[in-house]
RNA sequence: GGAUGUAUAGCUCAGUUGGUUAGAGCGUCACGUUGACAUCGUGAAGGUCAGUGGUUCGAGUCCACUUACGUCCACCA
């Protein structure tokens, strides 16, 4: 039966509709496919985004990507699983919600822990449901039914008990270090929460006293009274005499004691080329310290006020106090200098304040510890799993692979890493104090009897640690605490995680980890760490990773700056498939993309032409789907073809996808269905037409249905249900290239339609160059030495497809037609009688001819005189080029003597 | 300062392990189009592959240096 489709596809009309009925189908669970008894496992883990997000760019092309890979494995059939999530991103959604409540006057500490945390999950739960509609509107087939939170009762466990494992091997530690402490939030930041600004500032060079043997130079002075140290340079002739010598000091009524050491870092040339080491105050001056072994001075405190036995300053605000230290540094005539110079300031990226580094009392991972059942450490371990395999897995591919430099670079240079934060959502550390007299502020290592472990300790008198963990420590966990659907199957056994279910054995690790390019150091290293330490097995096999989406101006999106493109957007406008499209072709691993709304709707347009090749095809013929196409005993030129070139679709889609080749593979299939289908084999059949074409056109649609499938599901599985089948487009299985005709037949078959095509878009080229007018009637006679045969057979094609001939004359090779326009195709030469011709328009055409022929031939020729290329060259690169030049200088010849017989 | 990336047509980018005359899409221009196509078709113009040097019979591709632009990290006493 022939049918009607509408005349253009609108997606608003299909999409919605499609989606819900494979959410009904049961089949985003990979428990309801229909696989084979031993079917392979591919599983991919969503980065969860933000809970409070909303959908982006970036978010759209990592779902397109997956959800590609995901569609492309279940039709491959095997038992895929994608499982969606999002994270409780506790600073993100903290700030979101503590703007809400400025709106009502209120802060977080105003409202308390309790009702702040109540609001928080309220609101949390609130935009959860908008960002998984979004993700589904982006038509992502994920299985719901194992959405995980990275917060939620099943997550919070695996946290807890990756911690007290951890904390057992003695890699977590509390301790004093050097951390960014905001005073304002009063709490910690990470390294990625700090911004850091350009200012102005004073530099202040002065000497600690008067006879003291060295100047040095700072924009704090006030953090001087917690020296402890002089650094300098050892190639510096001017000090290094004093080297090793503790120098003591009285400086602005502060007693100081200031050992003198040698450091890389000193740059002679910079102020005085002496620095006062503050440990206390400055990450560099905490490594020298470290590094060198000195006593660490705390001035100011967690409130932004200074310490206590700092004299008259004590109890001051850093501000006051660094007003009166340079009062007094005047006074006392001990200052050299002051200029004015441009630094860097770190800001608190949520409320700008000035961050202070300073000592306080944190927990830490050590990274450098060797743990025993590993013999290494954890970021030795690290280090291998992407450069040789570690603990006899397979190595980690990350592709690009030239990302894997940035890991090492990043691995190489990793420092403890401090995962407490002075926040309040999040997971609260699992640490419990006794008899501490001072749990608000808990900075006092005395009397206290800690209990550390998965579950509270039993009896009265506990209290919880107040801070909670860094949200990249529950992140870090995400590809195998998703595996598990409760939180009783996940317990500690012989000093790693285990997780009792069948998930876990059969999908981890996970296959693929696709995400944005810009979060490698965050958070890909932390899952590659935390994961082999806690299951002692990888996360994922490879790691792929996008580019970021920016603006047509190569600019980032950002709503500040008004330039974000809004997916959602784009999806109601031109339709969810063009947007996939256009965030996956043209897209290169790791390579950013400029990205513009004429992109998008470019692909729209090929999304309708998609829509129209199906229903011409559907309106024209009574397509047959039962005869196979292997049944077919006659097939045209044409037809073998274009079949021919459908099996090597088959094939080039299955090695790009293999590859991560997602670009390349949708060009590709945009290529055969607008030029060859749409352009030539359909227009072919408008003029031949044989009984099995209804046979062919039935099994060329369906296949690029299937291959089209994962790139744009909603449009492919629209036409799949017009094609009146009962099954879904979504479970069929991948198309394998037909055996129907054989390699040799199909070379050749691709061949001599090449050619007809070459002499058709001659001819239509010719009629266009000379302006011929479309209703005048040419004629052409082709002249073959070899098989006539083909020609013969496809001379109604050449007439009819919009070449205008009223005659073609084939024969063998004869003599030369005098007035006409020549041109070849190989060894097929052609004479078109064109009347009215214009012989001096012709003359030009064919001496530009012979001089592009000639200066190939002349480059050629030249090569192959060149002895050194005869002898070295493999032999069958000489063939060709010999073989080349044969065929040019033929060409030419013919050339020329169609001209002179002009 | 450390690391890393990019440079190919007017624009956005492909270009697999070195090997035919370097490709695509968009844009521009010309011609055509009343029946599958919010158009579509046919074609044209447009490239010292950033520069210099090297390896090779052969370099857009490998190596070194130079230039320009970008990103990440660290940091500015």
């Amino acid at each position: 039966m022939k049918k009607e489709l509408s005349k253009a596809y609108i997606p608003a009309d299909h999409e919605d509709e499609i989606y819900s009925e494979w959410e009904k189908s049961g089949y985003f669970n990979p428990d309801n496919l229909d696989c084979v008894k031993d079917a392979e496992y591919y599983s991919i883990v969503m980065p969860p985004p933000n809970v409070t997000g909303i959908l982006h760019l970036g978010h759209a092309t990592i779902l397109a990507l997956q959800d590609i890979l995901i569609r492309y494995n279940r039709m491959l059939g095997k038992k895929t699983l994608w499982l969606p999530g999002t994270d409780h991103a506790s600073i993100a959604t903290t700030t979101k919600i503590e703007l809400l409540l400025k709106e009502e006057s209120l802060t977080r500490h105003s409202l308390g822990r309790e009702k702040f945390l109540k609001r928080l999950t309220y609101f949390a739960q609130e935009s959860h449901d908008t960002i998984s509609k979004q993700i589904k509107k982006m038509g992502s087939s994920c299985d719901w039914s194992r959405e995980a939170y990275t917060l939620d009762k099943t997550r919070s466990k695996t946290v807890r008990a990756v911690f007290k494992l951890m904390h057992d091997d003695g890699l977590i530690y509390r301790g004093d270090r050097i951390i960014n402490w905001c005073p304002r939030c009063q709490s910690t930041l990470a390294d990625d929460e700090v911004n850091h600004e350009l200012q102005h500032s004073i530099l202040y060079t002065f000497k600690y006293s008067k006879d003291f043997p060295f100047s040095v130079s700072t924009t704090r002075p006030i953090t001087k009274l917690g020296d402890t140290g002089i650094a300098i340079n050892l190639k510096d002739e001017r000090y290094n005499k004093h080297l090793g010598k503790t120098i003591k000091t009285d400086f602005v009524g502060i007693p100081l004691e200031l050992k003198v050491v040698a450091d890389r870092s000193i740059d002679m040339e910079f102020g005085s080329g002496a620095v006062g080491v503050t440990p206390a105050h400055s990450f560099t001056d905490w490594k020298i310290m470290e590094d060198h072994g000195l006593k660490t001075i705390k001035v100011i405190n967690e409130q932004g006020l200074i310490n206590e036995n700092f004299g008259e300053f004590s109890g001051k605000t850093v501000k006051e106090a660094e007003i009166l230290v340079i009062n007094k540094i005047k006074e006392a005539g001990l200052l050299i200098d002051e200029t004015e110079i441009e630094n860097n300031i770190g800001i608190c990226y949520r409320c700008h304040t000035h961050i202070e580094p300073l000592p306080s009392l944190q927990w830490f991972i050590d990274v450098n510890k060797k743990i025993e059942k590993f013999d290494k450490s954890i970021k030795e371990i690290s280090l291998d799993a992407v450069s040789t395999g570690v603990l006899g897995k397979s190595k980690i591919n990350i592709i690009p692979t030239n990302f894997e430099k940035t890991y090492f670079n990043w691995m190489d240079n990793l420092r403890d890493w401090c995962i407490s934060r002075q926040i309040w959502f999040g997971h609260r550390i699992p640490v419990w104090y006794k008899n501490n007299p001072n749990l608000e502020i808990l900075n006092s290592k005395h009397n206290q009897d800690i209990h550390v472990g998965i579950e509270p300790p039993e009896g009265d008198g506990w209290t919880q640690d107040k801070d909670t963990l860094d949200t990249w420590f529950s992140s870090g966990l995400w590809t195998f605490s998703t595996m598990a659907n409760a939180p009783e199957q996940i317990t500690i056994q012989n000093g790693k995680i285990e997780i009792d279910n069948a998930d876990f054995k059969n999908y981890h690790p996970t296959n693929v980890l696709e995400t944005g390019r810009d979060i490698l150091p965050f958070w890909v290293t932390k899952m590659i760490l935390m994961t082999i330490y806690a299951t002692e097995d990888i996360p994922f096999k490879d790691v792929y990773l996008n580019g970021l989406v920016l603006d047509e101006k190569g600019q980032k999106m950002s709503k500040s700056k008004g330039n974000a493109i809004d997916p959602l957007n784009m999806i109601e406008k031109y339709g969810t498939d063009a947007t996939r499209l256009s965030v996956v072709i043209g897209t290169s691993p790791g390579n950013d993309v400029r990205l513009g709304e004429s992109k998008i709707a470019n692909f729209r347009n090929f999304t309708n032409k998609l829509w129209n090749i199906a229903r011409y095809i559907l309106s024209t013929y009574d397509l047959d789907a039962k005869t196979k196409i292997t049944e077919i005993n006659k097939l045209t030129l044409a037809d073998k073809w274009i079949l021919s070139k459908l099996n090597n679709l088959i094939v080039d889609t299955d090695s790009a996808l293999d590859k991560y080749q997602f670009s390349l593979a949708g060009e590709n299939l945009r290529d055969f269905c607008w030029n060859d289908l749409a352009d030539w084999y359909l227009e072919v059949a408008k003029f031949e037409k044989t009984k099995s074409k209804p046979i062919i056109l039935n099994h060329i649609l369906e296949v690029i249905l299937k291959l089209w499938h994962p790139f744009m599901p909603f449009i492919t599985e629209t036409i799949w249900k017009e094609l009146n089948k009962k099954q879904l487009l979504m479970v069929q299985s991948w198309p394998k290239p037909i055996s129907v005709i054989t390699n040799e037949s199909s070379t050749t078959a691709k061949k001599n339609f090449g050619t007809i095509r070459s002499i058709i878009t001659n001819i239509r080229n010719i009629r266009s160059q000379y302006k011929v007018s479309p209703t005048l009637k040419i004629k052409a006679t082709i002249y073959t030495k070899g098989d006539l045969d083909f020609i013969e057979k496809s001379k109604n094609i050449i007439k009819s497809l919009k070449t205008g001939l009223e005659e073609i004359a084939i024969q063998e090779k004869g003599e030369k037609i005098k007035n006409t326009v020549y041109f070849n195709v190989g060894s097929v030469e052609v004479y078109l009688e064109i009347p009215n011709l214009n012989l001096e328009a012709e003359k030009k055409r064919l001496q530009l001819e012979m001089k592009n022929k000639n200066s190939v031939i002349t480059r050629l020729q030249s090569k192959l005189n060149n002895e050194d290329f005869v002898n070295n060259a493999p032999h069958d690169i000489i063939k060709l080029e010999r073989e080349k030049l044969g065929l040019w200088t033929n060409e030419l010849e013919q050339i020329e003597s169609q001209y002179n017989n002009l």
